[in-house]
DNA sequence: GTGAAAGCGCTAACAC
DNA sequence: GTGTTAGCGCTTTCAC
């Protein structure tokens, strides 16, 4: 940390390269007309001062930042992970920087994050799920950038949509379950109406097992979202105490699924022999783990990729209309039912 | 998406709320000298025609982003996940925003990032690790901004540091097994030279088993940084093909850790009977895994927030020289190895 | 390929 | 508690 005197200019290169701050401007830009030579003398003289580029000017008068802003519910989340790795890279060609935030799976989080991140005026907005508070949709309406949708398929978007049914992905799940003669089937998610992905994927639950005439009540309820392995455990381990009977689990995540699992083995209790389980997200932990669990693939780091693409899309003019991109997550049944 | 009619500004706020727009800068303010009737009539005025304040204007002129930069090395990582929280809930009620970058293990990576990051004009810098290239160490020393680096312990720090010796800290783990009797001892680790945490500890081990008069030639490179739990599950494989004799491992991570832990299951080696295993971070599977894993909590929630405190103790004037805050690792025994 | 003038939308500094 | 003036450091626009 060197003394605090005032940081150098375009105006100290430009004397010193003997050249206008225009032409100096022009040389930091990637395509601009300025002579070879006269480029590397500029740079070479902002690089003897130690000049250092100043966007917050370069942001105003441009009115341009290069920020894409993206809101996911949790930094700490493997999937959600993934999919901001699908963006960073799809975005990063183009300098464009990814400026984030996370809600805690909170809508009403949700809507401070999105205000705190639009006064920073980025070029798009990329939300997960397709659910918010009345403001934040009125926000994001208002805010004339593209804004995508991601983790869901709402009724009703907002701008695009990259995403799926949470609620049919676990229905396919069921389908599973039925189809290999299971009847008693639980499910393991979060307290409801925080997270809304979870909740949508308990709801799908409900409806697959009613649609089958089966006994949709087997809930359990393992805190606030997200549900950790831990947490994961103790929701099988109140299974087991209070419906022995119970043939399959279903679980919110593959982090509840793999605490579920081990609280099987910590009980003797055979997986997939008197119980099946399975997960969501095809977390790495899920084929790792032995057994292997059964889950669904979400491509959560297509999600971030296509919504990369769509935004660039957007801002080159090759996309006009509002974009529908459904993921189609991916059945895999691996040991942990079979 | 509304038509791209020009945003609203103050000036538009202050006409339609009959006050200079000074006024409204004022109350858009946290502690402002604004009565509360004027900020009423203002926020509501802004609010009926969609204003949303412009951070970049305000940037410009006031010299503040409210930006602390960061780097990890990987977002997919529950560690530097929790880092990253540690910092985030500790600069989020002063309003500072972090801006995030990751490296991806590399350090060339890391100076692009860096420079990208310095243009925004960041409060602070946080970077994780203490080796970087000559050029960044030159642009982090001549920004006249607080730096911080965290999760080491360089001995020529750039600024303020906030960690712990990895060497050191898998010396207890060595100290550990050798306590307990087992003498051939292994590390699964990253190919050598990209992730720095990663070669730190391996240099630890050897220098430790050295220094107990062991062999310190069982290393199995497992691939390029990150090691993955299927990468730490081949490692394994390749030890037990090789060097049968093995007695205790211990892996650069938790994730290789629990990998090895199910190459053992499926080849039915008993863990901790025949072999012990160890890693590193205290992730959550190391807890939950059947057996639990032994492992160290390098407290990473805790190196973020006092990194955060230390921002705001710097941008308050409260430290004025540079801090070296040590993080002691704790060693957590748990069934893996005993 | 380069330069001059003007201004992006706020807020520092000062006045009252 | 509120207003006026000037200007942050770039880049747009136009000129040559």
């Amino acid at each position: 940390m060197s003394t605090a005197r005032k940081a150098p200019t375009m105006a100290d290169v430009a004397r010193l390269a003997g050249v206008s701050p225009m032409t100096v401007s022009r040389a930091f830009k990637r395509d601009s007309s300025v002579s070879e030579t006269t480029r590397e003398a500029i740079l070479q003289a902002a690089d003897s001062i130690g000049y250092v580029f100043d966007s917050t000017a370069s942001n105003l008068r441009s009115q341009k930042t290069d920020f894409v802003a993206v809101t996911i519910p949790s930094i700490n989340n493997a999937n959600f992970a993934e999919t901001l790795r699908g963006l960073s890279d799809g975005l990063k060609d183009r300098g464009l920087q990814i400026l984030l935030g996370y809600t805690d799976y909170d809508i009403a989080e949700e809507e401070r994050l999105v205000e705190q991140l639009l006064r920073r005026r980025p070029e798009a907005i990329v939300v997960t799920g397709g659910r918010h508070t009345a403001r934040t949709r009125r926000l994001l309406e208002n805010a004339a950038i593209p804004v995508i949708e991601t983790w869901d398929l709402p009724d009703a978007p907002i701008g695009h949509v990259v995403g799926f049914s949470n609620a049919a992905a676990v229905r396919g799940m069921v389908d599973h379950f039925v189809a290999r003669g299971l009847t008693r089937i639980a499910f393991i998610g979060g307290d409801a109406d925080r997270d809304t992905r979870g909740t949508d994927r308990r709801e799908g639950f409900i409806a697959a097992m009613r649609a089958h005439g089966l006994d949709a009540t087997r809930l359990i309820a393992a805190g606030a979202p997200p549900i950790s392995m831990r947490e994961g455990a103790a929701a099988m381990g109140r299974l087991l105490d209070t419906l022995p009977d119970t043939e399959a689990v279903i679980a919110v995540s593959d982090l509840s699924a793999f605490g579920a699992l081990t609280e099987c083995q910590r009980r003797g209790v055979a997986v997939p022999g008197r119980i099946s389980i399975a997960g969501f997200g095809d977390y790495e932990i899920a084929e790792v783990a032995v057994p292997a669990l059964t889950t669904l693939n979400p491509f959560p780091r297509e999600i971030g990729s296509r919504a990369a693409g769509l935004i660039l899309d957007v801002l080159d003019g090759r996309q006009t209309t509002p974009a529908r991109v459904e993921i189609r997550p991916e059945l895999l049944i691996r040991a942990s039912s079979r």
